[in-house]
DNA sequence: ATTAGTTTTAAACTTCCGTATAAAACAAGC
DNA sequence: GCTTGTTTTATACGGAAGTTTAAAACTAAT
């Protein structure tokens, strides 16, 4: 008798809570991860009553999810339609930098934001360690397909690619995207860390330019 | 008057119960985090009484310091080592090859491990997205360390290499190592990856090529 | 205005956790 | 053998968390 429409096809006013209650959870569940944020918090940063996640959600958990399902799609088709884009764009012989920049930009973007409360990167690294969304979600729904996309992309724009080691190339540049996420946020904890400040757009360039050579070696090893 | 004698300079018998509660703390930290592993389920493993921790560490947090003191300095020292005598042999002037190799030897080998109970690397990664450890000893006794005599090795193994890149350059060689420890538990994880069978050996010496070339662009890029 | 359906609320329940306590068990020296 | 100091045990405390409940408040159609 008490449900909510939680149907897709819904624009009733009762999006209101249910919406407050995404975008606290997302901020918390970013800033301190699954366990460290509690329902009794972000129900006070959306401002409505506690049990009104298991009224709207039914749970903790399935409140986890969505808020990941509000990204994961949107996230994975930003960075293939961006590598489809390059592709498109040079009759499917792209420059590898233009590749890999619109790839780094694309998968960077989302994952770090200033706004400190969207740090979709964090949480990525979160659920990397340790998993939180069913099954294989996260995997199938983001991970697969965006490495498919960019290991397709990648043999087209680097002919002579050894393709038995695309799949570890493009470990390398998501490597080191990733590392990005978590190098910003060091950065920003450690206080006295006598570093150069952080520059996250020279840090992106540089990650194109490491990983056009690196792949290059490989282009050229085959030659050989 | 109830004391432990925890003293450095102790090899009492009492040293059972302390280091079958550092192993079994180990273990649980790695697989579950620090929140996720329980006093409770800690002494069950370590078969001791729960309030053991308390008696011979002072709380939970201090036994999570523990057993990091036990490998954040010996992990340290063995990067370090294993850079020096790479410097050593050579004349401080090394194959480029030869120095990754040394430094990623040294840095994943006691970060993966096959005993699953001793994935450092995992704990590393937690460790790396929220800070458990006082104040900044991971950053200062291991983080910066390490990546400082990396940073002196490289400039020496590839003179002409633009200085001011030296810590990008490191970062994205450690972005790509501390990817392997992800990526090895993720093919244990997703059963129907469909992917190519993990080889962390093939793995490590893709990253030492690939950083290779990618190092030696900057060198070139200098002197154009 | 009444009713039926939906949303919001306050409070309670259950479980689990880290810590503290005080008694018991143990070991060793005199 | 008693005493002294150390370790182990069982148990309890206080708090925080996720969930549940049932009543209240609200909305809108009849």
């Amino acid at each position: 008798m008490m449900m909510p429409q939680d149907n897709e096809t819904n624009n009733n006013t009762n999006k209101r809570v249910r919406d407050r209650l995404l975008d606290a959870a997302e901020e918390l569940f970013c800033e301190h991860g699954f366990e460290g944020a509690s329902i009794r918090d972000i129900a006070a940063i959306a401002k409505c009553n506690i049990a009104s996640v298991n009224y709207y959600f039914g749970g903790k958990e399935k409140l986890y999810e969505e808020v990941w399902r509000r990204h994961l799609i949107p996230m994975r088709d930003a960075r293939i339609v961006s590598v489809n884009k390059v592709m498109s764009q040079s009759d499917g012989k792209p420059q590898l930098e233009e590749l890999l920049k619109a790839f780094a930009d694309a998968f960077v973007g989302p994952m770090v934001d200033d706004n400190k409360s969207r740090q979709l990167g964090i949480l990525m690294a979160r659920e990397w360690i340790d998993r939180r969304l069913p099954a294989n979600m996260f995997f199938d729904d983001v991970i697969r397909p965006t490495m498919t996309a960019m290991s397709k992309a990648l043999v087209k724009a680097c002919p002579g690619l050894d393709e038995s080691k695309v799949p570890l190339v493009v470990l390398s540049i998501v490597g080191q995207l990733v590392q990005l996420a978590h190098i910003k946020t060091m950065f920003e904890q450690v206080s006295d860390s006598g570093l150069p400040i952080f520059n996250l757009a020279e840090a992106i360039d540089h990650v194109v330019t490491f990983s056009a050579a690196g792949i290059r070696a490989y282009a050229e090893d085959k030659s050989e």
